[in-house]
DNA sequence: TAACGCAACGAAAACGTTGGAGTGTTGAAA
DNA sequence: TTTCAACACTCCAACGTTTTCGTTGCGTTA
């Protein structure tokens, strides 16, 4: 076992000093050429590397960036992901990647284990028990230490930075729309409770689009499901005898169990209800029916967060306190269950 | 903005050393009982966390473990992280996860990457591409610095470190026993190439399992798919006019398609063929009809390779250079499409 | 009263790196 | 001969911690 090698150690073999070393390895006009020639040589040979963790606490910075998720088993989140990923590694930046798994402590813990030196910024997207709780002083705290935070999908205004979102009530909108020109009226949402915010605004999108038609409201065509585990059942009795031809569900596994309980009480999807889904994943493609989706284009979320995030780490000096807010376009994908 | 606090602050402040802030922090008997209340109470006031860079250096420990993984976008890998992730917080250690996209030299990138000094150790599944040009010597290389290393699911035998695999062959048995208990002869199997391990390791287990039931085996009931992206037709043309009553696929995406082609020549599932998978991801639950498969345990992956880290990480003195190979058994989960 | 013990604190080194400020030796211009 | 620039280095401080080894001052003991 052959332990890392050093710039003292190196200067040590060589005789010479360590800033010697280190300023022949980057070429620093001081040094005479055939000492950096000699150097250079040496360093390639034994495979030096610089330790990037004393290079970040020289240079306060780590070219880390920590995202912290909810839960990482879930396809949008994975998507967002890889986006941050792709943008970051181009631009010399790693990534840490930490879950919340939708806790509020979690997210806390996370945060602060994060912040005290191992990243240079965040972005992140809320845990659903932080946003019930309202508590945001771990955010606020991070940021008035200077450090950049970008949210993304679950956002909020209290917190006071860059964001990236897609329109939920425009993506909902062009749902209804699609469903309202194939003829549909009798249309009903699967949503989740409101303090979810991308539900919440998903029905807002619902209740305009079908306002903007000049149909009417019926507040029994609209279920909020409190119990994500129990959903199943919770869409069962809620479709149970009602008279719907066309459902919008706010997500991919809302969707599936819609049409199961649909099939169930024996009708037909597309012919009789079609349904569509929101967040385009790998059920929405397999489902039989393939599953006429809202994307979310959760790559193109991460890769944006990441720009806006990196943007404002390599341009600090200019002290522009001027928060943006991208809003990544959705688009309908059409597929077998709404074909009519 | 108020930057960061740091021991050195404090101690100016409060008008005593540095070490004895330091001492007091850390409840140390060396300092007076008042002088330590007040350093306390400065410190929790103003929020004082110790930097992790600087912890990181002297230490020459990171705490932070980091993970390769070929691709995020893949149910799979994301329940092993989530494993890894969970048991790794637990014992006080940060994740960074890397992507390789399943190419060789980002592998090699990510790898030097976090080998500089971010990572204590490394839990890695090869990129398609390494596992093809068999060159290795990036991670004998932290080795052989004496960096510890898991390798999960994609492992090879060339390094020599811990591994957790899942036994292929016997979870194919597993499956085609289950098949043929339920009355089913004829069975055809829709795998990968064989440069795939687990493609190749699968289609090993089937042909054991036929032979030792005492079944003929027939090549015309095996199909090897080279191109994913064409699965689907190829899945279709294979199946045409064939007579099968049962049909092992080495992945959902695989068991989905097939169970497609299946409708589309006017055949039952589970009542005519019965359809089998490998990988229990969202969409073998919620496919209709939901799948029947072999669950790799993800998740049980990644917790006992994470565990099989940190002993590594904190057993070092022993210098016990045995490796251990942990294989995670599979189970066999029951749905709907084998029902009889 | 000198020696000693002890409580309470400070100085300094170390982790690996960088970069500005020195230092010593040459050779050439004044 | 003196002066000075250029060259090719080395020294040192700094980033934030921890920890070992001092160093005080004071009260006790012989």
């Amino acid at each position: 076992m052959r332990p890392k090698l050093t710039l003292k150690q190196i200067a040590r073999e060589l005789e010479v000093s360590i800033s010697t070393v280190s300023k022949a390895l980057k070429d620093s006009p001081e040094i005479g050429e055939d000492t950096k020639q000699k150097i250079k040589a040496f360093a390639k040979l034994y495979n030096y590397k610089p330790n990037n963790i004393a290079l970040s606490l020289k240079n306060k910075k780590t070219k880390t960036i920590g995202i912290i998720i909810p839960e990482i088993v879930h396809h949008f989140f994975t998507t967002v992901i890889s986006g941050v990923e792709q943008v970051a590694n181009e631009l010399g930046y790693n990534v840490i990647i930490c879950l919340s798994n939708n806790s509020f402590d979690r997210e806390v813990i996370n945060l602060e284990m994060l912040a005290n030196g191992s990243t240079d910024g965040f972005i992140l997207s809320l845990a659903k028990e932080t946003m019930q709780k309202e508590d945001y002083h771990h955010l606020l705290e991070v940021i008035s230490q200077g450090m950049p935070v970008v949210l993304f999908d679950r956002v909020v205004e209290e917190i006071h930075c860059d964001k990236v979102i897609i329109d939920d009530v425009l993506g909902a909108k062009k749902a209804i729309n699609y469903l309202v020109d194939k003829g549909r009226r009798k249309i009903g949402i699967i949503s989740t409770v409101d303090y979810v915010s991308v539900g919440k605004l998903r029905t807002q999108g619902y209740l305009k689009a079908l306002e903007e038609h000049g149909l009417e409201i019926e507040k029994s065509r609209i279920l909020k499901i409190e119990d994500m585990d129990n959903s199943q059942s919770e869409i069962d009795a809620f479709l149970e005898g009602k008279d719907l031809d066309a459902i919008f569900a706010v997500n991919e596994l809302f969707a599936t169990h819609t049409i199961k309980a649909l099939h169930r009480q024996g009708k037909k999807v597309p012919e009789d209800v079609s349904v569509i889904g929101f967040t385009d994943g790998e059920l929405s493609k397999n489902f039989i029916p393939a599953l006429t989706t809202v994307s979310q284009h959760g790559e193109r979320m991460g890769a944006e967060a990441a720009r806006l995030l990196i943007d404002k780490l390599e341009h600090k000096p200019d002290e522009n306190e001027s928060y943006k807010t991208v809003i990544v376009e959705t688009s309908l994908i059409e597929r077998d269950s709404t074909k009519v």
